[in-house]
DNA sequence: TTGTAGGCGTTATCAG
DNA sequence: CTGATAACGCCTACAA
């Protein structure tokens, strides 16, 4: 019942509890003969070398932070997914916290401050002060999807605002040019950048009227949004979403309740290129974002920034891509 | 750049760090003055206990190990969610680990070892003799949607078998006696629960004729799969599906594959009612799983089972709620 | 109410 | 190649 420890390993082999140590880091140093019988009394006992021990001596614990938001969690689990099997592969383990609408995100800063981690990936605001906290102490810090403008934050992400202007040059190629924007939630950077994106190119084609629409991050927000604001400003030639489930929600609205065809009577683009966006039922012209890359990449520079404390700040910009599907011309 | 310790607090203080610990611990017996000094000092050099070293002494670390599937993390994200917040609330922190189709399970368990972690909830097979390890060491145990038969093994779960009769009254009702099960992937359990329950009833109904289809367990398989099998043995007159992503697949074969109508061709039924099945594309009739409240109920067994480690095991079994829609007659 | 001291299970440095 | 032994940072009797 108690879990056993080195000791008790070295004490049944015959060896110091230093000897045991070693042979379980595979030290080099030890003769095969010895190494043999620590394993095999080891397994017999069923000894595993406690990590917090280990950890509280190397000041390290092969830990890795995630914090996101449980809106991530829900509508990206390929993100994380990403993440778990590059730290896998790395060896590392994944400390996972959610806050929910960038809310508790102090409990979360103060439960991945608490632990020696190996690195801080985070895909929600946590603040200014907070990320000083951590770099402070020398935890290396991963921004997802988001640029922080801070020496030693490397940062993961899709090249937003370049797929954005991608989406606009080939609504407004098709003549299009009334658009309206369904942004989402105002507060958020990313989507910021998407619609941002689109309205600078469009602006720079010129002629082009682009309106904004504020809703909810999911389907129903969307849907729902985008309802009322048809029935106040009457109907866009073509609807930019900043994610692909404000686009669902979008789609169904247009068919189901409003009766219109897409894309004859207005055109449809989203963002993420989740799984559902190129099935049938939406067959949704969107921009891919490469979701396993996002994570491996992640990890690709934490593992580097661990290996060089103090290299400059990298940004890993993924290119969007653009598929083109049914729901525009 | 090094992390602060009780030490320096104290010293800064000038008290003797065991106050400094008892201070963090609000251990009652401490002046009101020194702990506002000691929490004074310990925010200006930005102190935080140290997890790894309370862990250490206590032999528990307040984190609680979750493996499942990378394919539950992608397709039941809501239930990772549910347990999140639930840990959350409980103040303790989720160590998260995916296996890929059972696999890599081995990795998984070894992590999960060498930390002195409160507790294991798992939705993967991690096998017999790894489930012995854990409990050897007196670690609760939380098995996600799968029975086992194992004193102190807690069990939080769909009941799949009683839900899966229910869809089958609902078909046998509507006159219907030709029936299709898509299954999934041969070795899931949950899978078979549900299958196997669908067909119990059916035989005690008596009269219908059930077919099986194996296939993988995501979208495309089920398309892919149902098509092959509609190719060699021609149109059931309802096809009930293990999960909602192997119906999404299967109404997309039928309607834009196959050209037939849902219901009036075929009925299909699925399991798990995620979002997307009660949008206007698929209307799917299904069994409601309540996600969140299997990630909570997990919590509240792991956290009772804490409190009294020789309990006898308790499976909370949560009832599949059926959604009737357009999918079925 | 506060201080002293031993121990939690490792790793790593020195000797031998 | 192996064995002592001092940390690592905190908790907790026990003493004052």
């Amino acid at each position: 019942m108690r879990r056993p420890t080195s000791y008790d390993v070295a004490r049944a082999a015959g060896v110091a509890q230093s000897t045991v140590s070693r042979c379980f880091r595979d030290d080099g140093g030890i003769s095969g003969d010895t190494r043999a019988r620590v394993h095999a009394v080891a397994a017999e006992l069923g000894y595993t070398p406690n990590a917090v021990a280990r950890s509280l001596i190397l000041r390290r614990s092969n830990v890795v932070a995630l914090i996101v938001t449980d809106f991530t969690l829900r509508t990206n689990p390929h993100v994380i997914d990403g993440i778990s099997q590059a730290l896998n592969a790395a060896g590392k383990r994944l400390l996972l916290m959610t806050v929910s609408g960038d809310n508790d995100v102090a409990g979360a800063v103060v439960g991945a401050m608490e632990y020696p981690i190996d690195g801080l990936i985070t895909g929600a605001l946590i603040g200014d002060e907070n990320l000083a906290r951590f770099l402070a102490r020398g935890v290396p810090v991963v921004s997802l999807n988001r640029r922080v403008d801070r020496a030693r934050v490397d940062c993961v992400a899709t090249d937003h605002a370049t797929a954005a202007g991608e989406v606009a040059d080939l609504l407004y190629g098709a003549g299009l040019r009334d658009f309206l924007c369904m942004t989402g939630p105002v507060d958020s950077a990313v989507n910021a950048e998407r619609v941002d994106g689109f309205e600078a190119r469009m602006r720079e084609r010129g002629g082009a009227r682009v309106a904004r629409c504020v809703s909810g991050a999911g389907y129903d927000e969307g849907r729902a949004a985008f309802a009322a604001y048809v029935a106040r400003h009457g109907r866009p030639e073509a609807v930019f979403c900043a994610n692909d489930q404000l686009a669902f929600g979008v789609m169904d609205a247009c068919r189901h309740d409003l009766g219109w065809r897409i894309p004859e009577d207005v055109a449809v683009v989203g963002f993420d290129d989740l799984p559902e966006a190129a099935r049938p039922a939406y067959r949704l012209t969107t921009v891919r974002q490469q979701f396993e890359e996002i994570g491996r990449a992640a990890i690709g520079l934490l593992v580097r920034r661990i290996a060089a404390p103090e290299a400059p700040a990298r940004t890993v910009l993924l290119p969007g891509q653009l598929q083109r599907r049914a729901s525009t011309l």
